[in-house]
DNA sequence: GTCTAATTGTTAAATAATTCACGGATAAAG
DNA sequence: CTTTATCCGTGAATTATTTAACAATTAGAC
């Protein structure tokens, strides 16, 4: 199968949750054009990711939502995915207590932290454990991805721990480069980054 | 001035960090493979990328780590980010804790919710008030972003009270496209779907 | 049926970003 | 003072992504 590009798939994974949110509106019949005024992108570009997937429209009409947001979930989704998360504190609280990732079919199945006052609590339903017991605990839940919410120096420690229970995927928000082997990939979710290179795009155009 | 790619700028802010920490440890020469390792790019792409802010290094040694903060910072720095919050929720709590962004030299000076148990307390200095003010004091404060952290479908009513304050730079956290004029700039932080592209990623290399 | 206007899918062109390849500088060794 | 190994800077080549241009399709008007 022809390699598809990153962007393409981040993007495809925006249409099928407008998509979603069309066919619940009762909308049967969506055009790339209306989909890109939804999204602030170009209708071109819509059709361009689209055909990765294959011939999926019908000229003069459009895309049929259900069968559109079919499509694209063959190729980008699957099943749910399963993750677990290092550090109980404010950002991982909140972490835990958003719904938004159960509708989005991602599914937090296990916490960590070392504050012996949070472990052995529930949060949302998802219990917090000792880092001890993280490896033992991943194997047996098979999650696929760990999250880092952790102080910063930290990180890589805890890195290291998922990696060693053989988890393939981190994401990580702490505002530093873990080292990983090579297999394991990492995505790093730095909020200051965001806000910097936001204020140099303002004044610089 | 030559333009510089999107990408280079936002390394060049990492970069920033990673020579903060190098000087704070009393490091003064580092080179651009050094640098490379650190972060987990090519040596390359980081001399590729200062290349676009002149001749800084000095073959055989190195950059200065002091020098090329200083040259990196005059191009894609300048004063300290004035931003201001709306939803002071799980999510908009944690970011008014959090301590890194002082660091940063963003600030957070003013938060917003409608919540009327919020408003009125003080979060880590930050005083929350009512929306209906909040056009008011932003302007008193000069902020120069506003922040998204509100549930999704009050997210557009969010967005038009930040856009009617003059503020030309938001941060969107919620799971929906915001429609703002051309000249607002926007950065749609999505956890749901780093995850989700992430997964994408790891079944597919 | 024929025409028209709307909309898809695709090839080609343009732009953006990365990687390669190597010349030039220079500190350190001898 | 010459050699050598190292590291920077950069033009050219490659790869990735976006944008433009347009042919093909077809529902609906007439
Ligand atoms: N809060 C934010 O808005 C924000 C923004 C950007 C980045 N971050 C990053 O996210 C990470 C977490 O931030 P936070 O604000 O939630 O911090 P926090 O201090 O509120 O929480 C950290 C949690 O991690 C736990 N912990 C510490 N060491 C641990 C270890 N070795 N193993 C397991 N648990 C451990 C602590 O007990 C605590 O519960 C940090 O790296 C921070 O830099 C946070
Ligand atoms: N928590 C997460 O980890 C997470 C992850 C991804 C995305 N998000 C997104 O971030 C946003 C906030 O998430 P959260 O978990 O903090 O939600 P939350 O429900 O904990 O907090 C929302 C806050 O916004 C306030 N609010 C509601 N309507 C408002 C309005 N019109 N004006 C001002 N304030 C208003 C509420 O009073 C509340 O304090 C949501 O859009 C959510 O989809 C959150």
């Amino acid at each position: 199968m022809k390699r598809v590009a990153k962007k393409t798939i981040t993007r495809s994974l925006l249409y099928i949750r407008i998509l979603e949110k069309l066919i619940e509106s009762g909308t049967h019949i969506v055009s790339s054009k209306q989909l890109a005024d939804m999204m602030g992108l170009s209708d071109v570009k819509i059709r361009k990711d689209i055909s990765n997937f294959g011939k999926v429209g019908r000229p003069r009409i459009g895309y049929k939502t259900f069968e559109l947001k079919k499509i694209l979930e063959d190729f980008v989704l699957q099943n749910i995915v399963h993750a677990v998360l290092f550090g109980v504190g404010n950002l991982g609280s909140a972490i835990l207590k958003y719904p938004g990732f159960h509708q989005d079919r991602i599914k937090i199945v296990a916490a960590f932290d070392k504050d012996k006052s949070k472990v052995g609590k529930k949060i949302n339903g998802v219990s917090v454990y000792s880092v001890k017991n993280a490896v033992k605990i991943i194997s047996k839940t098979h999650a696929e991805i760990g999250i880092i919410a952790v102080p910063e120096k930290h990180s890589q420690n805890i890195a290291d721990v998922i990696v060693s229970s053989g988890v393939k995927g981190i994401v990580n928000f702490s505002p530093i480069s873990i080292s990983v082997p090579e297999k394991v990939f990492v995505r790093d979710i730095d909020l200051s980054i965001e806000f910097l290179s936001l204020m140099y795009e303002m004044r610089h155009k």
